[in-house]
DNA sequence: TCCCATAGTTCAGGAATATGGAACTATTGA
DNA sequence: TCAATAGTTCCATATTCCTGAACTATGGGA
């Protein structure tokens, strides 16, 4: 299994962001993600399972959005944390983010 | 050949505006558009065209961003003239248009 | 330690989309 | 009517996306 990588902020391109939440499905879960204040339990992928995607399908939705740069995964034990990267973002691309979960109106 | 159509503004899906603008050809075609501020000669298909594009792609470029609603082309002649639909897409998705071609560096 | 359960990833193929050359259509002007 | 210009449509190829099945990683017992 090849270890995570997260994109610098520096390397993040608009295409990826917008191509990563053109798909209603990863912009629902990224919202749940970006809206959820919590530290803990942020939206593991079991939880975004409560959708019927399979999860091969959630895992390459994760991935996307992963290296997009809009989210930030980590493994804590057997399951996988994953976190809003949409403050960083927002400071190299403001405004975009707020503007795309509100065009959803999330 | 078919009939021209401009989705209504109610219509409008931002997975179909990302997608759109997902494409960086696309987003600096309609930058182009919607920047220029003439009624004139806003980018005919023929003016993108020095961009090293084929015109088929050129075409479905143009269809695409019709149909997600962020241009209007109407037919002048034997030519085709393209406007931006930025401000109405702006009262429904407000931010959303500006952040997008902000971040791009247009 | 070995095994099982849980959580997620990777692979492979079929489906869906995108690309672009060639042929076609529409409009104007001579 | 014909030629030139501007753009569209068609279709074959290329690329990307989707997802079931197999695989990997981690933690918790027995």
């Amino acid at each position: 299994m090849r270890p995570i990588v997260h994109p610098a902020l520096e390397t993040l391109s608009p295409e990826a962001i917008l191509h990563a939440l053109s798909d209603p499905e990863r912009a629902a879960i990224f919202a749940e993600i970006a809206t959820s204040e919590c530290v803990e339990r942020c939206s593991a992928l079991s939880q975004a399972a409560t959708r019927e995607i399979p999860k091969s399908s959630l895992s390459q939705h994760f991935k996307v959005l992963r290296e997009a740069g809009l989210i930030r995964s980590e493994r804590v034990g057997v399951e996988m944390r994953n976190y809003s990267r949409g403050m960083e973002v927002n400071g190299r691309f403001p405004g975009l983010i707020p503007a795309i979960l509100s065009a959803y109106g999330f």
